[in-house]
DNA sequence: TGTACATCAGTGAACGCGCGTTCACTGATGTAC
DNA sequence: TGTACATCAGTGAACGCGCGTTCACTGATGTAC
């Protein structure tokens, strides 16, 4: 049965919100359309009105994620700890999309690594604007080598069995990225 | 038809070799049984005298490219200078297992997620006995930090579609690494 | 060393299954009057 | 505002396909004598 213009656009919306989190908790691979729809309490036949398919939705969401992550913005500290927590390892679904997915990205469509380089892109802007008493070149290397250290960590403590050296990742690294930032900061 | 022993041992051997390339390349779900074996030069049926199922073959094809990588352990400048170079950017299938499996052993069996464990200690050590000159609790830190930096940069760099800012990344954090190995040693 | 035969690594057809995708249908929406 | 009807978002059965896995078979290996 037809819904409403608006019902229409918030379907499309928790289609997308909830393939953001399915996608980053289990992989592109391992979520089926139908799956995907039954979580945004849908059937799967409805899938093709809104996406010409699969791949088309991972474009989307992907777009869809990376714009709502754009948040922060203050504190560059306070974001490298709660980024090298337990609790953000813990919560992929919920996460930064870019250390749940940018390794699977390689492996997707053409518009899927479009939208990943423009999230990186805003995101190595975001964390430079947290550095404003570094000039330019400090602060681009600043920027873009904590952020490769923050994502590279998140990805290694999530795929070891053992809790204490995944602990021991996150932690070294956050201390790693403390005396860098200090130490050109001061220089 | 029956080969001997030494041909079977072969065999195997080229099973695990060509899967570690292959996963790699393509990612776990994306080779198929039969697509393996036929690059192995033989045919699909075989594979189950050699492994008990596809995921027995993923925890020993880690295993196995995992043991393979560990090499180097000279001079660590050159080996952060070649592992954020363009070539290992660009060659997916003879690269770093960690920069490109980890991301993909969250959503393993346990078996793979152990053998990535086991890789990623020995990995930190190998980095590690490259610091000599530190004292323990910095020479950890430095080789888990610069470690997680480099893994990070190469997904970044392979999930993103402009050259020019993949090279940027790969640059920015060689030199973020450099100057902190540095100034770590000066210290 | 030569022969007879049990073993078993590899072959390739066949299987069941879940996937992405299609499509005839339904019934609420929203427009024309 | 009320009615008649064309539209079209969502439904669910059905499809073709490729996957992982199985299995009866083949023929070279390697052992027993």
């Amino acid at each position: 049965m037809k819904v409403s213009r608006e019902q229409m656009a918030e379907n499309r919306r928790r289609i997308l919100d909830v393939a953001g989190r399915l996608f980053r908790d289990k992989g592109f691979d391992a979520v089926s359309v139908a799956e995907l729809m039954n979580a945004a309490g849908l059937t799967h036949g409805g899938f093709y009105g809104h996406f010409s398919s699969k791949d088309d939705l991972i474009a989307h969401t992907l777009a869809h994620v990376l714009a709502a992550d754009e948040g922060g913005g203050g504190d560059l500290r306070a974001y490298v700890d709660s980024y090298l927590s337990p609790r953000h390892r813990d919560n992929a679904a919920g996460g930064c999309p870019t250390a749940g997915l940018a390794a699977a990205i390689r492996h997707q469509n053409p518009a899927a690594r479009s939208a990943m380089t423009e999230g990186l892109r805003s995101q190595i802007d975001r964390i430079g604007k947290a550095l404003p008493e570094l000039d330019a070149a400090d602060r681009r290397r600043v920027a873009i080598g904590s952020f490769a250290a923050m994502v590279g960590a998140v990805i290694l403590a999530r795929a070891i069995d053992d809790p204490a050296l995944s602990d021991e990742v996150l932690e070294q690294t956050r201390s790693w990225i403390d005396t860098g930032i200090s130490q050109v900061s001061a220089s």
